[in-house]
DNA sequence: GAACCTATTTACAAAACTGTCAACATACCA
DNA sequence: TGGTATGTTGACAGTTTTGTAAATAGGTTC
């Protein structure tokens, strides 16, 4: 049997997280196995042993890959949204949204967290928060964080489940599977996003049970 | 080894089901072992074989009873909305929130539905969509189906979000765990839902690309 | 009470998968 | 050129799991 050259650790790791990665999309993490992984790598399966020390190690490490890929994609955009003039905002903002689901690496993120692997989520999402609330404060100085954070909860729960039903759940509603209509419902999203003012979202209850949350820039009402 | 009386065949089913579902709430359908759910149900394994024919049979039963019942739990509370005088909507809306979230059902049929099973998802979601409609109209009477599918589309992309990711987003969030900030959330997303109008969802593009999908009802601009 | 149906069980077969081990070979360094 | 560290592999062990087969016994019907 043609035995490969050696490479570094580096590409060897990298070619098995790739393939792994690409394998996920379809059985994801529970159905992921290392055979398989090494099969489509072009390897022996103990490599990926010797390299990740289990199975369990291979999915951590794509777990921390693949949410560190999805957070910096996602930073950049609504980083791009802050430069942008006011007539490009819906745009920009449609494209954060579309940007979280950038070919299949926000399914995997999505099923990797699922099946319990460990992952920086906590940091990734402050960084998150932190962005779109700077993003907010430049549309409307009086923005406050608690629905910064409640709006990105919501937006952050939506594209989850988008993510993890793929588009069956669109199928059901109706939505055809085109490109178009997707783009279309989440330029409709961004929109909403982008007109709701804080006047619209302190309601009866809110400000008064939940202000000393996360509130910590001295803004809370 | 003392050998179980015999029972109707329903009857070892719905013991087989609610094993299988107390099991899946922790390992997934994945991660799900026949021998775990006899064992949990008190039998011997094949037993469950004989009356499934497989794993993959009980799998798409256990998928089938939960996703009625979930549907059940909704159209209920969607309709307990539209009888509810009008001070009453908020509270109501926000618990045909919750309700989609009882027990672990919600998780459960996420989990099976993201795992491939086979289940009745596109009637289940008409009856919803249907009932939601109405109840928009009750209280805007010019409001329109794709409006109505695209907030159905959004609240139930968001809901599976919560489901799948359990309380990890949240409290990577900043939000607590306990129930009372978690109700919360959903009484506040319950008010925007009640409070936007048509008028702030008509957005730029609306009504020009997409106004021939489902909207089937004469309604269309 | 006899006969039949089938729910239930024990024992077993077969396959799949993870992880170990020892051997090999390649790259790099002295 | 020789030596060492380690990337790489084939073979294997042990475990786990699904599904099969045959036997047993509880319930039902006539």
């Amino acid at each position: 049997m043609a035995r490969k050259t050696h490479s570094s650790p580096e590409i060897a790791k990298n070619a098995i997280l790739d393939a792994a990665e690409a394998l996920m999309v379809d059985v994801g993490p529970a159905g992921l196995r290392i055979s398989a992984v090494a099969k489509k790598a072009g390897m022996a399966h103990p490599n990926i042993i010797h390299h990740f020390g289990s199975r369990e190690g291979l999915i951590n490490a794509l777990a921390e890959r693949v949410g560190q890929r999805a957070t910096e994609r996602i930073t950049r955009a609504i980083d791009d949204a802050l430069r942008a003039p006011p007539e490009e905002r819906v745009n920009a903002i449609t494209r954060v949204l579309e940007t979280s689901y950038h070919g299949d690496e926000g399914r995997s993120a999505v099923w990797l967290h699922l099946s319990g692997a460990e992952s920086s989520l906590r940091s990734n999402m402050e960084q998150i928060v932190t962005l779109s609330h700077e993003f907010r404060k430049s549309m409307d100085p009086t923005a406050s964080k608690e629905n910064t954070n409640r709006l990105v909860m919501l937006v952050t729960l939506a594209l989850v489940g988008e993510v993890v039903s793929g588009s069956s759940i669109k199928e059901a509603l109706g939505f055809g599977t085109d490109e178009s209509e997707r783009a279309h419902f989440k330029q409709w999203l961004a929109e909403i996003l982008l007109n709701l003012r804080d006047h619209q979202l302190d309601t009866s209850l809110s400000a008064s049970h939940t202000s000393n949350e996360i509130d910590n820039d001295g803004k809370k009402s």
